[in-house]
DNA sequence: CCAGCCGAAGTCATCAGATGACTCCATGCT
DNA sequence: AGCATGGAGTCATCTGATGACTTCGGCTGG
């Protein structure tokens, strides 16, 4: 029977050895890729996919799901299945949630990424910036500066970092931004001993940044946001031994019998090595 | 229907709407995140992981596929389930495949972030430098030097940069820096008038660049990092109007294909530190 | 004529079962 | 000791069926 199938692919079947899955995700990316699929569009529903594909559907919803997990494709349910808008922010979206479980030491190589990122953002806006980003910056300052609340300052001043990176017009570079500095987040660093030399330190960085961009002056931004980020980095180090873990939902506990999470039915002696 | 589904878990259902696939990806997430399955470690067989998270088989292949397309996971055939070693590379390994089906606008913006991360990394590069990477980094610049093929001359000008980027000490920024150049050199240049010109300039750029390695100068290696993009991406906006795009394959016929993971098993060489 | 209800078609989401392919290890033989 | 072989464990894939959701058109009532 094989319906409709004209195609004379039955000869290439799977080639070289390649999976169905990975076959089906390697012709899905070349079909957007190629412009076969443009962004936004909406994908062939699925049993034509499986066709025009040659996998199962199973295969082919693994394959579009990993692809969703990139940010290149996203299902909705009863609607269809969509070529994302390809926007850098949306491709770092998955990013960031892995962002979540890396190991510390991985975590700390970070800031030497983020701390040139967010200066070549600010060199970027005050190059770029208007008066209403300048504003705006002074708004969000003004209320960080004012506020007592721990977790409002949290967020007011990822929503300072944030607008500035926005302002420099770059998306990609603001995305992978906020990609890094969420994970920093989730310290707290007011328990210091120099919670009010610290917090004072920061407001004045900030001054400087919008000081720096209120000039145009680039190069200024530049240097104050590098100051900021390192001495954030520096009390950050110091005094954030453990991220508040509670992000995360707890796993089911397993209703009865089989072996507990604690121990591992690897045979293998772990580490390795 | 839901056949069988007496189970008392109604209540605890789906929490909050949440989908099976979701609530397995997050579970799976969250087990990593606390800790209970460490870098490397072999998951429980599939119909355990179902048991404990309460989703089908079929919805929870997708949602470790999800999680292996962005590098937490990693699964071999017969073998069973990893945890990956969590290192930035091979969260960022998925996220490369993305970059190449960015649309040029949004290309573009890429080399403002590629910039400052070149130059970060050549400034720790020059601090930390010892004489093999100086001594590597003089070897492949001579062989750049001498080469006449322009594929080759590709070749070793990104084995350059990848080479000074790794001596920064910084997996992540090393493994992001890899990532943004890869889209751009699928351009070429070298058709153009200036080709000459552009090439002394080039290797000009690339002895300054090991002059300030070796001199132990970071600044030094930043400005030159700097101005070597900066001056690279010049020649790309005049001369480079389209990619030859012939890197991903063609959905139809599609009788072979470059293995896509290159053969990285899972090496997982050690705990580094 | 317009607003709102409603039902049918299309699509994704999930489940279940069965089979093949591959890896790993231990056994037994040479 | 070295190597072939077998079994157990695990992932990969296919097939079929059912539920849930969105969307859009037509219908009804005002």
């Amino acid at each position: 029977m094989e319906s409709s199938d004209d195609f004379g692919w039955s000869r290439s079947e799977r080639g070289g050895g390649m999976a169905a899955t990975d076959e089906a995700a390697n012709g899905l990316r070349a079909m957007i890729a190629k412009g076969e699929l443009a962004p936004g569009q909406q994908l062939p529903a699925e049993p034509e996919l499986c066709a025009r594909l040659g996998v199962s559907r199973g295969s082919l919803r693994e394959a579009v799901r990993s692809l969703a997990a990139l940010g290149m494709l996203e299902s909705r349910h009863g609607a269809g299945t969509f070529v994302s808008a390809l926007r850098p922010g949306q491709m770092l979206a998955g990013f960031a949630a892995t962002v979540d479980v890396l190991p510390l030491d991985g975590l700390l190589e970070l800031f030497d990424v983020r701390r040139p990122l967010e200066a070549q953002a600010a060199a970027l806006a005050a190059a770029r910036a208007d008066e209403r980003v300048v504003a705006r910056l002074r708004e969000v300052q003004k209320r960080l500066a004012r506020s007592e609340d721990e977790a409002e300052r949290h967020a007011l001043d990822r929503e300072f970092h944030s607008t500035l990176c926005e302002a420099s017009g770059n998306e990609a570079l603001a995305a992978l931004a906020d990609v890094l500095r969420a994970r920093g987040s989730h310290y707290s660093i007011y328990g210091a001993p120099e919670a009010d030399t610290i917090r004072l330190a920061s407001d004045l960085g900030h001054e400087a940044l919008i000081n720096a961009v209120a000039a145009r002056d680039p190069a200024a931004a530049a240097a104050a946001a590098t100051a900021h980020l390192s001495q954030t980095e520096v009390w950050l180090r110091r005094y954030a031994p453990l991220p508040d873990d509670g992000a995360l939902p707890d796993v089911a506990p397993l209703p009865d019998d089989a072996p507990p999470p604690g121990g591992d039915p690897l045979p293998d002696g772990g580490p390795a090595r």
